[in-house]
DNA sequence: TATTCATTTAACCATTTGGTTAAATATAAA
DNA sequence: TTTATATTTAACCAAATGGTTAAATGAATA
């Protein structure tokens, strides 16, 4: 956790796109790996660093895995930029 | 450039000391690289990694190039984190 | 219970990353 | 013009990253 392990998450833009997918809401591993060309193990991948980024929440409903965002972590980052920008915030 | 860079490039932890090095006012290479224990050609590629990612700019005086901070770029990356929050901004 | 479906984990591989030391470049000073 | 100083570039290396395919796991279904 803290900024670093977000910094780093985000820092791939796939992990970005999986994330901008999720802002239409939760969608299991099988959805958001059919949005893309990589295989589905890539894609796990992608899905448990930007769960231990905490990023993404997940909860399984029988077969099924489903995330969903976590933005909240996000405010870190906002106010270190912001603090870079000399904000008073 | 883009948010690829800008992301890559905030993605360093000793890249982002910089950065908050230089909300300071503007410092050469050495006075930067005095307050890292890595070695000087160390500092100076993540220098050339920020500067290619536009997030510093800098300006040879004499013996001294002197790096200072560009905030600008940072405004991309705001707006896409606001979007992924869901705000209007 | 055996099979199928959804997903992750394991093992592996090529490329990228971030560091090192040594050499090159640019400017100032002796 | 030689020497010293500031910085970058080159060459190299170990570790991390992001992908692959094959195997394992978890849960539903036949």
């Amino acid at each position: 956790m803290g900024i670093q392990s977000t910094m780093k998450a985000l820092s791939d833009p796939i992990r970005r796109e999986i994330l901008e997918h999720l802002k239409t809401g939760r969608h299991s591993a099988g959805e958001i790996s059919d949005k893309f060309t990589i295989s589905g193990p890539a894609i796990s991948k992608h899905l448990s660093i930007l769960k231990e980024a905490d990023l993404l929440r997940d909860a399984r409903e029988g077969k099924f895995i489903y995330y969903e965002l976590n933005a909240s972590v996000l405010e870190e980052v906002m106010l270190w930029i912001a603090s870079l920008k000399g904000e008073s915030t």
